[in-house]
DNA sequence: CATCTATATAGATTGTTGTCTATGTAGAAA
DNA sequence: TTTCTACATAGACAACAATCTATATAGATG
C-alpha cells in the first residue's frame, strides 16, 4: 500500500464521529436510525459520514426494507492497522535502508 | 483516549509525506537535511511537518550543533495503533453495549 | 566580526472537510 | 393512492491544512 492510499484511509479514520460510528458497529450490524440517535449532528451529516465510510470499504452496507443496515469491515480495518505497524517498525524492506545520509550519523 | 484525541493523532498520520518521514525515521535517528533530500517539497514545508510531528509526540527532537536530529517515538505510535485496534474489536467496555436499538435487530 | 549552513517563522494562497438547510426519493403503511 | 418513515443529494459556508516565497535566527567556520 502506498503512503498516499494509507494516508487517505487514515484521513477517513481521523474524525471523532466516524471513529465513534465504527466503535458502535464493532459489535454488530446497526441501521442508520440507531446510529443517528447517538449523535448530536443532523441526519444528512450522518448520511455523509456513512457514504465516506462505505466508499472507502471501512463499512459494508445492505438495504432491508426502507432501512439501511451497516456493518464494520473488520478485515479492511485490520489491514490498515497492519500497514501502520509496518511504518512504525524497522523492517528489511524499509525505505530507510537506501537512504543516502550526508554525514549526519552523529 | 477520547475519540477526539485519537482522531487528532490520526489526522497527523493521515498525510503521505508525514507517513514517509516516519518510515524513514523508523530505523533510526536522522537530521532534517537528510530527510529533506528525499522529498520534492521545500525546506519550510519539511520544517512545518516536523513541528507538527514533534508537537504531537510522534517524533522526538534534539539539537546537535546547528543540526536538528529527529527520532520516531515508537512508544506513542504503538499506543495509537492499540487504540485503533480497540475500536475495530468488539470488547466488554465497548460503547455499543449500552446502545438502545429501536427495533432494528433484523 | 563576517559569512555560511541548517533550520524556523510569517504571511499568503489554494484546496479540502464537516456541518448545515432545503429538498428529493424509495419503500411501507393506511 | 396518499402519506409517512428512512435515507440520500445539492448547495452553501466556515474552518482548517499543505504548500509556497520571503525572511529571520542560531550555530559553525574562516
Amino acid at each position: 500500500m502506498s503512503y498516499q492510499s494509507l494516508a487517505a484511509y487514515l484521513k477517513i479514520l481521523s474524525n471523532p464521529s466516524r471513529l465513534e460510528i465504527l466503535d458502535l458497529l464493532s459489535c454488530g450490524e446497526l441501521c442508520a436510525c440507531d446510529l443517528l440517535e447517538h449523535f448530536q449532528f443532523t441526519q444528512p451529516t450522518l448520511s455523509h459520514h456513512m457514504k465516506t465510510l462505505v466508499e472507502n470499504d471501512l463499512v459494508i452496507a445492505r438495504k432491508v426494507g426502507n432501512k439501511q443496515m451497516y456493518q464494520i469491515n473488520h478485515y479492511h480495518f485490520d489491514s490498515i492497522i497492519q500497514h501502520l505497524n509496518n511504518i512504525n517498525m524497522s523492517h528489511t524492506s524499509c525505505i530507510c535502508k537506501n537512504l543516502e545520509k550526508v554525514e549526519c550519523s552523529l
